[in-house]
Order: C-alpha cells, then structure tokens, then sequence
DNA sequence: TGGGGACTAGATAGATCGCTCTAGCAAGAA
DNA sequence: TTCTTGCTAGAGCGATCTATCTAGTCCCCA
C-alpha cells in the first residue's frame, strides 16, 4: 500500500532531520508525529522496539545515504582519488552553507551521546563508520594505495572531515571544511606519490 | 568559606562528566545532584540561571582546562612545534584509552547537539573552539608560519583532533587518533619547510 | 457481502523533566 | 545575644517524556 510505506517513510525522515540537528534524548517522539504528521499510534505501529528502535534506523539509512553519496562521487571523479577527495570536501561544504549550518553528518550528533550511555545504538553507529572506512580504503587501494596506507588515510579523512562538520556548524562557517579539504587533498597527492 | 566552593566546584565537575559523555538534553538536573551528592536546593541558589547557565559553565571551564592542557604541551615542546602536535595526539589517545573511551573533547558532544538548538549555549562552544584556534594559531606563528597558513593548519588540526575523538569514541579503538596525529604531524612538517 | 489484517487516532498511564518554594541551619556582625 | 546572610534540604508543581491501550476506520480478498 503506498501511504502505509508513505507514513513510515515520512516519520523516518522526520526523526532524521529531528536527531541529526538535535540528538538522540534531545528528540522527542511528540516532535516527532508533529513533524512527520503521523498519528501517534502509527509511531508504535512501525517502530514496536520504541524510539530505540527509530534511531537504529535512522542511523542505518543515514548511513546508507551517505555511502551511496560517497560512492557517486568517487564515480564521477573516475580514478582521480585527489579530485574525489576535494569534491567530496566540497559538497560537504555547499550543504553545510545552504542548510544554513543544520545539515552535516548524519550520524555524529547521535553517534557522540549515545558512546557511552546507549551500546546497541552506539554499535549501530560503529557499524555505519566501518562502512564508510571500508569503502574509502577500497577506493583508495584501486588507485595503487597499498592496503594498510589506505585505511590509515581513511581514518584520517572521515576523522578531518567530521571535526570540520562540528567546527562548521558550531562557528557557522565552512572555513575548518575548506582547510581539511585541501589538507586531506594533499595527503593523498603524497599517499600516491608514495606507492610502489 | 571552603564547603561553599566546595559544593559548587563538584556540582560543575559531575555536570562537566555527564554533559561530556551524555550531551546537554541527556543529562538531568537530577542525575547531577546524585553524583555530585549536592543539595538540590544549592542547585539553583549557585546558578538560578538553572540548567543553561549550568551548561554554560561547564562549557567554558572545559574550554580552559583543555586550553591549559594545550598550553603545557606546547611549552613542554619548546617551540618545536612537530613534537607538540605528536605529543598533543598521543596524550588524546592516552586519556582517551584510559577513561575507557568515555573523556574526549570536553565540549563537542554539546556543541553538536546545540549547534541547531540554542543559540546561548552555540556561541558558548564557538568561543570556545575560537580560543583554541586562536592558541594554536599563535604557537604555529611562532615557529615562523605566516599567519594565514598557521590559521589553515590549526583549523585542520583541530577538525582532526575532534573528528578522531568521535571515531575513537564510538569505535573503542584510538587508530584514529593514531593516524590523524601522524597526519596533521606531516602537515605541520610541511607548513615548517614551506616557510619563507 | 462479510471477515480480517493493516493502519489511524488519541486518551492515558507512570515516570521523569526543569524548576520553585518554604523552612531551617550555621556562622559572622552588631 | 540577636540579626543577617549564605547555604542546605527536600517536598512538590506543572509540564513533558516514552510507552501502552482500546476503538475505530479502511481496504483487500474470499
């Protein structure tokens, strides 16, 4: 049925905006069916495990999202790992200023509150990392980076690239993004410079 | 009298512990006169501003301490500025393993959630961020890196540092650390032999 | 046409939230 | 002593939290 789906689509994207901009206990689920316009007890009726539940899957999918928006990027930079890094920074950039400093990593926000009080919802939130790094490394190797090289510059590109998402919204300004971008563009200038 | 700043000293530690691990919204006013064994009534009579006043404090006093961290360290290199970054970057994994991967940045779990929120408590951290920029700016300056340049590198490293902790954090393990404090090490590198 | 599963709708429970209030205690000042 | 001030102590307010529960509606399919 297309508005059963509908329903549970619009609250899942609902609770997304919701806990990446304000968290996991800063989101209520009031906030919630008042933002998606879902009754209450459809809430309860998709989501039967709670608002842990919701949060499981509004990680995952944010995660998914991200790593297809990865993907599509080093897609089109075709090889070019230097140029897939920049215009990822860049993207990166562009949302941050046009969602006026709201929008940045999915998961963050999330992801720094529950490490040490929420383990199912923090292993969700290792589990979406790990998928990023993994696909990272990939890219990198296929450009003649050796493995263990590659992982560490993916390490420090998702880690570049989520501190300038805290500074950026925090300071609302994109300049931490822009320096970590041109940074990282050269460590993978030097991690290709460096290969057999 | 020693019990009065006694009392208020230990609500602002617990409060600093919970909000840093927990975030702002996930850290009840009760839970902070549990753990600090305060009154509930000296609460409000040490910061009728109540719960946003609170956080204000911790915030700022997180910021100084972690400043003062960064100023030892930075003495302790004796102008070389490399050794300071390594050290900077070891002693965050340190800690970071230490505490159980619960103490990293004293501030970016509620500067995130807060970015989007209130705006009190936003341009609390961008002051906060502002200082350790500014600190960092300076030692780079002194070791003979044109201002520009040394701005760009603190902005990288700090985006590093803070993106490294959310990757330690909710992964329990410190290679981010690891592999951004080698990173932002080379860059600093780099910075030193581009000088005039 | 009638039965059944999917979904809507919202009242309500029970706990917890931030916060206010009053009362009392301890110690220095007059 | 007596008064004042700073702090302790916690009951309790109204609001809000997550979650449950019962009814009712809708639509597909037999």
């Amino acid at each position: 049925m297309a508005s059963t789906t509908g329903t549970r689509d619009r609250i899942l994207f609902a609770s997304a905006e919701l806990m990446r901009r304000g968290g996991y206990a800063g989101t209520g689920l009031k906030q919630v069916v008042t933002a998606s316009g879902a009754p209450f007890g459809s809430l309860y009726h998709f989501f039967p495990g709670g608002k842990e539940q919701l949060a499981e899957e509004v990680l995952r999918g944010g995660g998914s999202f991200f790593l297809a928006l990865f993907e599509h990027i080093a897609d089109e930079a075709d090889g070019d790992v230097v140029a897939m890094v920049e215009s990822f920074f860049a993207g990166a950039a562009e949302t941050v200023r046009v969602t006026d400093y709201q929008d940045a990593c999915p998961i963050a926000t999330v992801a720094l509150e529950v490490a040490s009080t929420n383990e199912t919802l923090r292993s969700t939130c290792a589990e979406v990392f790990t998928s990023w790094l993994d696909a990272a490394t990939r890219r990198f190797e296929e450009a003649g980076i050796p493995k263990d090289r590659a992982r560490l510059l993916s390490l420090t590109m998702l880690s570049a690239l989520e501190g300038a998402f805290v500074l950026a919204r925090t300071l609302r300004d994109t300049s931490a993004l822009d320096a970590a971008g041109a940074a990282m563009a050269h460590a993978t200038r030097r991690a290709l410079a460096d290969r057999g």
